[in-house]
DNA sequence: TTACTATGTGAGTATATAATCACATACTCA
DNA sequence: TGAGTATGTGATTATATACTCACATAGTAA
């Protein structure tokens, strides 16, 4: 049996998950990977309403993925972690492993 | 503006990273990295109800990250993807990274 | 000051998710 | 066969999440 702080630690690896489970999210990491953007140029990047990206930004902000500083009327937001880039290539590394798997079942079909 | 195509990806990236984004699926993922298990079992192991573990374990099948086969009575699950480990790892270097940016700042205060 | 712009927030709604319980299914063994 | 066990599923409920819209805030610039 999983002990409490296993258990803790389970739920803010979760946490982390969850502030990235979420396509938006997802595409503001990537687009955020080659630099600093303002909130307009998110919310163009991945085409949803500036208050819905608003949003996204502060869930991940909560979660510890995301900073931000002022420049006038601008908020820039940027990865606060270096590993986060990593991070979303092993999900892709995931996602090409399902893809290999689904290959090798079709040529048996 | 992001393509239809990305979009997608992102689509199926948070797919994979919400069937992990639960600290019940967390922990039975981090219990299956040492070999199969069966329901029962990880039920124990997790600390919650069978019929809420079997709902768990079909999310994480459905998401392509665990299989099963039948053995008697029991059903057995295992991870299907060897790069699973290395994702979970992942998520604990952004954690830790979190860690060492608190104790930075708790310094600073 | 006033008009304008970028961002954040609250209310409301729709939808998704999680947990529990009761029950169905499938298998084992006597 | 019938009792017992492991698992899966459907109904229900509670809660969380996402989105939209309207509005508030904060800064810019004339």
């Amino acid at each position: 049996m999983l002990s409490k702080d296993k258990m803790m630690l389970c739920e803010r690896q979760a946490d982390i998950l969850q502030a990235l489970g979420h396509p938006i999210r997802i595409a503001i990491a990537h687009f955020l990977k080659d630099g600093e953007q303002c909130v307009c140029d998110i919310a163009e990047f991945v085409g949803s309403e500036r208050s819905n990206v608003s949003k996204h930004l502060s869930i991940m902000i909560n979660a510890g993925l995301l900073e931000s500083r002022k420049d006038g009327l601008n908020v820039i937001y940027r990865l606060k972690c270096r590993c986060i880039p990593d991070f979303l290539s092993c999900v892709t590394d995931v996602l090409k492993q399902q893809v290999k798997d689904n290959k090798k079942l079709s040529r048996v079909l």
